[in-house]
DNA sequence: TCCAAACCCTTGGATGTCCTAGTATATTGC
DNA sequence: GCAATATACTAGGACATCCAAGGGTTTGGA
C-alpha cells in the first residue's frame, strides 16, 4: 500500500469499542475485522500473480478444481457446490474462460438440464503454470510461520465446519 | 449455504496439493485458501445484519469510522488511509450514504483539494444502532472461542505488519 | 515570481458477488 | 399418463473493488 500507518487501525478500533462499553465483543470484532483486511491483501498478493496468465482468482479457482476431477469433467452445480459459490458467478466464469478457449461446455449425457464443463488442452497447461506461479510467489511466501498456519487451519477449519460449510 | 458438503473441501484441495508434489506449500495454501471462504462468509452474515439499515459493510465502516472521530469529520483521503482501501471506494460510499442523508460533504477549510466527510445527526443514530445489532448478532456470536479469538488477532497482526499496514 | 511536480477527488471501465426472475428439463405423485 | 413440484442454468440489476485518466489546488525549486 501506499504508506504504512503509524498504528494498528485495527488495535484502535478495538481500544474505541472497549472505550464505548462493548468491551465483552470487542476481541470477536478486532479478530473478525482482521480476516476482512487480511483476505483483502491475500486477494490482492492472487491476482497480482495470476495477471500474467489473464487470470483472476475466481476463474483460477475453477480451473484447479477442473484439473483435479478424475472424470476430467464437472456439472456446474457442483462446481458452484465446491467452490462456494453462487451459480451465477460460476456461470459468470465459465463464460469468460469459455471466451479464453480455456474450458468448454458440453450438454450433460442424460440430463438435458446439467451443463457440463471440461478443460481444453491450453486450460490445462495455464492451470499448471498458474499454479506453480501461486506455489512460489504467494502461497512459498505466505508469511505465516508452520505452527500458525497449522493454528489457522485448525480454528478457520472449526469455523466452516460450525458455519455449515460441511460435515465431514 | 445450501447443503453441507460431506467433506472439506480445503481438506481435499490440500491432499490433492500433497498427492501433485506441492507438499512444501499445500498447508500454506489451504491456510489462505480458508481465510478467503472465512471472508465470504463473515461477510454474508454481516450484510444481513445491516440489510435493515439500507447499509452496506463497506458504508458502516465508513460510518463507524466517523463516529469514532474526535473533530466529527475526516478528510476523504484519511478515510481511504484508516478503511485502507482504494479512494475510488471512499467516493462511492460517500456517495450513497450522502444520498441516504446519512453524511455530508463539506470543503476544507484550508486546503482546496481536500473534501471532508461528516455525519449528520441521522447518521450518527444509524451507526449507534447498527453497531449494536452487529455486536449482538454478529460479534458476540462469532463461533470462535476466546482463545482461538487471541490467536487470530495475534497471527494475522503480524501478517499485516509484515504485509506493510503498519508500524507499530 | 512562476511553472513543474505532487496531491486530492471524481469519472468511466472491467470484474466479481449476490439476488430475483425466467426458461427448460426431470422427477414425483395422484 | 399428466399435472405439480423440483432442479439447472442464464439474464438483468445492485454493489463493491481496483485501475487509469482527468481536472483543480498546493507546494517547491529554478
Amino acid at each position: 500500500m501506499a504508506v504504512p500507518l503509524p498504528r494498528d487501525p485495527i488495535a484502535d478500533a478495538q481500544r474505541n469499542w472497549e472505550e464505548h462499553g462493548w468491551a465483552d465483543v470487542a476481541a470477536p470484532m478486532a479478530a473478525i475485522t482482521a480476516v476482512m483486511r487480511t483476505q483483502q491483501i491475500l486477494l490482492a498478493r492472487i491476482e497480482g500473480a495470476l495477471k500474467p496468465f489473464g487470470l483472476t482468482f475466481a476463474r483460477y479457482e475453477l480451473l484447479a478444481l477442473l484439473s483435479f476431477a478424475r472424470s476430467g469433467a464437472l456439472p456446474m452445480n457442483k462446481a458452484s457446490a465446491l467452490l462456494q459459490v453462487h451459480p451465477t458467478s460460476v456461470t459468470n466464469a465459465v463464460d469468460r474462460l469459455e471466451g479464453s478457449g480455456l474450458v468448454a461446455r458440453s450438454p450433460h449425457p442424460t440430463d438435458g438440464r446439467t451443463t457440463l464443463i471440461e478443460l481444453t488442452a491450453e486450460g490445462r497447461i495455464v492451470a499448471k503454470r498458474a499454479t506453480a506461479v501461486l506455489n512460489t510467489e504467494v502461497f512459498g511466501q505466505s508469511g505465516f510461520d508452520a505452527a500458525d498456519v497449522d493454528q489457522l487451519i485448525r480454528i478457520l477449519g472449526t469455523f466452516r465446519r460450525n458455519a455449515g460449510d460441511f460435515t465431514d
